[in-house]
DNA sequence: CTAAAAACCGCCTATTCAGGTAGTTACATT
DNA sequence: AATGTAACTACCTGAATAGGCGGTTTTTAG
């Protein structure tokens, strides 16, 4: 049996919903809400197994709602259910630990065939949504900046926080050995001070 | 029409995706190659929509093969064809570029939605890797250290390759003032120079 | 109201760092 | 054989930094 709690502002969604969703077998909807405080409120999150929630909810926001959710219960699977495709909602949702991301014009089917593949371990999504989800993945660094071996290892003993002298030592260098490196490395990355570069050199992936 | 092409060593592989493929009114496969290698020899990818491309291939892998590819022809919509989930290979190949992940044992009707999904702009992908992919997002950071404001804004700063005395004067604070805050910043971070620091905050996401 | 803590400011000292200049060695190019 | 360049080593100087100690003011909590 798969326990579903709905969080919804809109009356006649919610009731289309749980209708839709009651009909199933194995499915079973057991609170409704309103708001994200008001489910709060109640003690039936710890008991759910999917939790559909809206994203545009009066009081709390559904994309802020998915993290205090997913601390009352971090087990349940919670699906955001929307009109809009909004990329920034999507990707808060998704990092504040939201699994799925539903249209609110899905029809009854492909609801419950969601509710099941979130259950089953899966994350139920539109290809659209799923397509920005792997596009933000693509590394786009291409910082063009190339750096030898030794930048390189310097670079993440800096990262470190080692000083030249411990440094040195490792590599078997000089201290003056290593200020030659970290001169280079300071034109490359165009900067001038060792936090400066280790900044950059972690933004763009160097290290 | 879309034009397709697909790398894969097994030859019976191969032939029976042509087969399903070519039987399709809007598709064509415009070529198949045994080895990334081959494909990047002749001159069919730059012409390509979609390719479908094995993991595991003698030669480059099918998970460095993408980003090459990608680098030919960038609008190409790369689509990995793998018997494995392996996390790993996954998370490499979409890095490099892939837009889609398909098991080998997809069925034909499968095959031919999956490329149309990818062609208008669509992820075609399991529900479990998506939701490895969805997991990767969430954020766990969870790392417990508290900064206040103004040790965000110096870390920052510092980043920035600042030094103490321009900090002071962006913050209106004195040298000791903002001294004052990165010692704090040191101990919260457990660490003991700038370039730690910033490495610390920055892989924690606390800037 | 009072105690404690957080948020500053100041000073001292040893260490570390950045930038400049200059020289050596080793290996590759022409 | 001449030239060049990358990879060091060396030294000098002034500026920046880390850490230790002590002080004041403002907030916060009991």
């Amino acid at each position: 049996m798969i326990n579903i709690v709905i969080i919804e502002d809109n009356k006649y969604m919610r009731e289309g919903w749980r209708t839709i969703l009651d009909f199933e077998e194995n499915f079973q909807v057991i609170a409704e809400f309103e708001s994200c405080e008001d489910a709060f409120k109640s003690n039936t999150l710890p008991k759910a197994d999917v939790v559909l929630l809206d994203i545009q909810l009066p009081g709390m926001h559904g994309t802020e709602g998915v993290r205090v959710i997913r601390e009352m219960n971090p087990d349940v699977v919670v699906l955001m259910v929307t009109i809009h495709d909004d990329d920034e909602r999507i990707f808060k949702a998704l990092k504040n630990g939201a699994i799925g991301y539903l249209s609110k014009k899905i029809s009854p089917g492909e609801l419950i065939e969601a509710i099941n593949i979130a259950n089953d371990g899966g994350s139920p999504m539109s290809p659209n949504i799923a397509r920005k989800v792997i596009n933000s993945f693509h590394d786009t660094s291409e910082s063009t900046i190339e750096l030898s071996d030794s930048e390189i290892k310097i670079l993440k003993l800096l990262a470190e926080g080692c000083s030249y002298k411990s440094i040195s030592k490792d590599l078997f260098l000089s201290v003056d050995g290593v200020r030659y490196h970290i001169r280079n490395i300071y034109k490359k990355l165009e900067v001038s001070n060792k936090s400066e570069a280790v900044a950059k050199a972690l933004r763009d992936k160097l290290i």
